[in-house]
RNA sequence: GGCACCGUCGCCAAGUGGUAAGGCCCGGGUCUGCAAAAUCCGUAUUCGGCGGUUCGAAUCCGCCCGGUGCCUCCA
């Protein structure tokens, strides 16, 4: 099954068509890593993540690199804020990000290449732009890529240098032949973190990173380029820009890289997520209150490349729809003991369907909920169940699990899942265990005795406190709501 | 101003030419001592508005209204 993407450069969606079949190098690119990652970076590589686990599970030899921009600007400033080194202020915050990737469940990249570690090869790309003409040292110690000798410039944001004139400024020191044009590499100034050149010792300009990088690790042309679709312009526009014209036919973006997939924004109020407007909760925010697998979860309900709002009642409710997913699963669990497993059920393949297109997870989410509602079905179903239906149970739960791995959804057992959420929602009440449960005994009393007012009266207070009762005949449960 | 994107049930959200997925909420049923959970049934003749193309449009085209993003760091 061919699988389909909105490539960016095409302006719709296409099939993508990997260089060599069955393989596919993806560069998802990474955080500038100054501060605490946020959810539009959550988002952003779930769902990436989510790309690669279906591309694997579809049978692709998929290399993953994903980068970190450790040298950069905004680095360098708030190091100089907080009077620490910002080789090391980036090594922090490249750790704390790790954390964070690895609390949502995506898995490492095969690369993660560091700004930091790739001198020589952005060194090697610059001259090789300076040598074919694409690129110029002014003598400043700057050198600057022109912006003009690319006749493709400004295609992957399907805008021409006209438009993007306007907008173009020039700083202080600075000694560009046109405003658009962009340093590759910059010349040092006191107290930065600076390397030698032949043109004077200096630091990469913001996007030459990611060229050679790509080149070091995926080759050019490479498959799939993935980012924030803020990163449309400047940042891919020049990435295309050096990469074709050092490594590539010196015309065509393709030679650079075959697909270009970008994601939507995370919105607060209907605006935009950002550090820069200050608008933004950390992943760390949110995992405090909420698990991490909720997150997860609501973050795939919306398809990638829309802008969806934030709201924290929005993730509350993922929260219980991940509790309604793992309770089934248990029960399906329980009631398949013992059956052999039957053959694959439909859903599984509509739902992988469903990702072959665009990774439509919303869709997926979809198919997923009416299998659960049929598994519950049959799971509450009065009297003895057939080995048939023990079979199916089985097989549902199989192609369950199996569809949620595609998502990085649902691997944990079951019964630990509910009760690390239960636990979670019982804290955010604070509702104390043992004392919920010394209250149900005295009820379970009442009830035996079939004194029902006195164990109404208890399960309404229980309940004022946020605790919901649910009387099953293996004894009484209790959820926090 | 230029270039993109978006506007689908009270809320969230799929659907890009073939007659409106799914979740939450709400109403009713089954189950239950009563509940809760689960499940079943019901809930948009309609997709921002107005025109047009078509046998047929939420889906294509035009105009209008409303919103957002990018054009400067940003996932």
């Amino acid at each position: 099954m061919a699988i389909q993407i909105h490539d960016t450069l095409a302006g719709r969606k296409r099939e993508l068509v990997p260089l060599v079949p069955g393989r596919l190098g993806l560069y998802a690119c990474g955080p500038t890593v100054y501060d605490l990652s946020h959810l539009g970076h959550a988002r952003c590589y779930v769902v990436w993540d989510v790309v690669v686990r279906h591309l694997r599970a579809r049978g692709y030899q998929v290399k993953y690199v994903r980068n970190f921009t450790d040298v950069d600007d905004k680095i360098i400033k708030r190091a100089g804020e907080r009077g620490e080194d910002p080789v090391a202020l980036a090594a922090r915050y490249a750790d704390a990000y790790l954390e964070d990737m690895d609390a949502l469940g995506n898995l490492r990249p095969d690369v993660a290449p560091r700004v930091s570690e790739h001198v020589p090869q952005i060194l090697e790309m610059i001259g090789t732009l300076v040598e074919r003409g694409f690129a110029y040292a002014p003598g400043n110690g700057d050198v600057y890529y022109a912006v003009r000798r690319f006749p493709e410039y400004g295609r992957l944001a399907r805008r021409n240098l006209d438009d993007l004139l306007a907008g173009a400024r020039v700083e202080p020191g600075e000694a560009k032949r046109d405003p658009l044009d962009f340093a590759l590499w910059k010349a040092a100034k006191p107290g930065e973190p600076s390397w030698p050149s032949p043109w004077g010792p200096g630091r990469p300009g913001w996007h030459i990173e990611c060229s050679a990088m790509t080149r070091a690790h995926l080759g050019a042309p490479f498959d799939l380029h993935t980012g924030g679709k803020d990163l449309i312009f400047p940042h891919h526009t020049n990435e295309i820009a050096q990469s074709v014209a050092a490594a590539g036919d010196g015309v065509h973006a393709e030679s650079y890289c075959r697909h270009w997939a970008h994601n939507g924004f995370i919105e607060i109020d209907d605006e935009k997520m950002s550090k820069s407007l200050g608008n933004f909760f950390t992943i760390r925010d949110v995992l405090a209150r909420h698990d991490a697998e909720a997150l997860r979860l609501f973050l795939l309900g919306t398809h990638y490349r829309n802008d969806f709002n934030f709201a924290d009642t929005l993730l509350a409710d993922a929260e219980r729809r991940l509790g309604y997913l793992y309770e089934t699963l248990e029960k399906a669990d329980r009631a398949a003991a013992g059956g052999a497993a039957g053959p694959e059920e439909p859903f599984a393949e509509a739902a992988r369907a469903a990702l072959d297109d665009d990774f439509n997870t919303p869709q997926v989410l979809a198919i997923l909920a009416e299998a659960f509602t049929s598994a519950n079905a049959l799971c509450d179903r009065g009297g003895k169940r057939t080995p048939q239906e023990r079979s199916r149970l089985a097989a549902f739960a199989r192609e369950a699990r199996a569809v949620g791995a595609e998502l990085g959804l649902l691997a944990r057992p079951p019964s630990e899942a509910l009760l690390a959420l239960r636990d979670r929602a019982a804290s955010r009440r604070g509702v104390v265990a043992a004392e919920v449960e010394a209250r149900i005994r005295e009820r379970a009393e009442a009830r035996k005795n079939k004194d029902f007012a006195r164990s109404d009266a208890i399960r309404d207070e229980l309940l004022a406190s946020g605790v919901v009762l649910r009387d099953g005949p293996a004894g009484t449960t209790w959820k926090v709501e």
